[in-house]
DNA sequence: ACACGGCCATGATGCAGATCAAGAAGCGGT
DNA sequence: ACCGCTTCTTGATCTGCATCATGGCCGTGT
């Protein structure tokens, strides 16, 4: 009999691993875009210090859960995550994904507890970074302490975009950012911008652009059909970088 | 012949003004739940210091604009602010509303300029707080340095919850959430919770819940003729709160 | 190899809210 | 007190996406 895989772990908190690794950011081929690249070469110590590094997360598993106390931000090293948030009445609001290089967590900071979950899509190795540590560390590195504040600041209009998007386009249009944004974040890793794997699910997809899954199916179908797109399942390829663009409409 | 009110002063930059006066935040009756709620006695002045007022803001007065280059922060005194983006093919996207001891403009930081725009409501006192000031000063008061940080992450989880109220409730939902969103805010305030004065527009509040002002109108009258409302124009009370909040089911 | 469960695609139908239309009510300006 | 404009309300109709339903596919465990 096999286990359903909503139930894998429900929970697996970092820090309780065994076999933390010294942190080296500067060998990691994301420090540019990701949080070192506001500290230059002597000040990088003293971040290592602080991060930590643990076993990879399998796909499913939980990052942390909304609730729960915060003490970290998270940088995601490899793989993919998804935040959530869970509705009252029990169903999930996907807020966001976050791909190698990308920061999470920070909307735990407020209450003291996570407002958010955030769950593996993937195999996934995490860096966690305490944020009392981090906090005491940027009084005394401006330039830290800017960056943290852009970091914050870049989440938010993210998620105006995302509430404009919601409220303002159509299906087509919504599919069109999704993927576009996903494009650009890996041509910002130096990856293909117009050949990858989708990480996610399409009902995690739907949830995430307030759509179902059978309305993503058939968005790309017919984004298919048009010639803009290949689509094998997970697959994806952008034939018509234009045409996407334009179905984008004038989102951004 | 008249002004259109839209065309009136497409640029209104506080800083420009010429009779600024010694900010006291001492004995503002906001300073329990602004920005100095993070500051003791003694840091207060400091944090006076660099706080600018200026003469109010007419209604449709802009007090920033998107694009522009970003410098402060504001703390809404009085009056009411709307903070909104504008798409690329023109329309509005109204992100939020701002009351007295909120806090707006934070979402500049991350580009060095402005990302959305803010329109008074209605005619509001603002406080100008610069930020590289702000920056400074909080490297060296941990508690404002905290205090910011909690700030800017209650703005994502705010986002994060207009996310998930836009993309997974209905129209009664969203307009009665919102609606228990002003109440809460008011008795924040220690002002009635449940008998105010809508300061802004059905069309912004359509705008905001992503949907249009017939269908703000109706749900209005809805409410009104089960009786959980009394909708006189912009003047709302609430009859039967336990029925708003049970319309506003599940949303937060 | 096969069976089971989760995931995906596609068709048929329904509905909440958009759009179109028209009038009423509030309000600043003269 | 009146005019012109904007804002709000209410009704009639339309539509994009949800919902319901079904079958195919694909990966995983036995």
């Amino acid at each position: 009999m096999s286990m359903r895989l909503q139930d894998v772990s429900e929970a697996a908190p970092l820090r309780s691993c065994t076999h933390e690794y010294k942190v080296n950011c500067e060998t990691c081929r994301l420090s540019r875009i990701c949080l070192p690249l506001a500290i230059n070469h002597q000040d990088l110590e003293q971040l290592e210090n602080i991060i930590q590094r643990s076993k990879p997360l399998q796909r499913n598993e939980l990052l942390y859960h909304e609730g729960t106390p915060f003490q970290s931000i998270y940088a995601v090293r490899s793989g993919a995550v998804k935040g959530y948030r869970t509705t009252s009445d029990g169903r999930e609001q996907v807020t966001g994904f976050y791909f190698p290089g990308e920061i999470l967590g920070m909307d735990g900071i407020s209450n003291n507890s996570h407002a958010s979950s955030a769950r593996a899509l993937e195999t996934s190795a995490i860096c966690a970074i305490p944020f009392d540590s981090l906090e005491r560390l940027s009084a005394s590195m401006p330039s830290l302490q800017r960056h943290l504040f852009q970091l914050m600041s870049r989440e938010i209009t993210d998620d105006q975009l995302l509430i404009t998007l919601l409220s303002k386009n159509s299906a087509d249009e919504r599919v069109a950012t999704l993927l576009l944004s996903i494009a650009n974040r890996n041509a910002r890793r130096n990856l293909s911008a117009s050949q990858f794997r989708l990480p996610m699910s399409r009902v995690d997809i739907g949830n995430y652009l307030g759509l179902t899954v059978e309305t993503i199916s058939r968005v790309f179908s017919r984004m298919q059909k048009t010639g803009m797109l290949r689509v094998d399942n997970k697959e994806i390829e952008i034939l018509d970088q234009e045409a996407l663009q334009q179905a984008a409409n004038l989102a951004a």
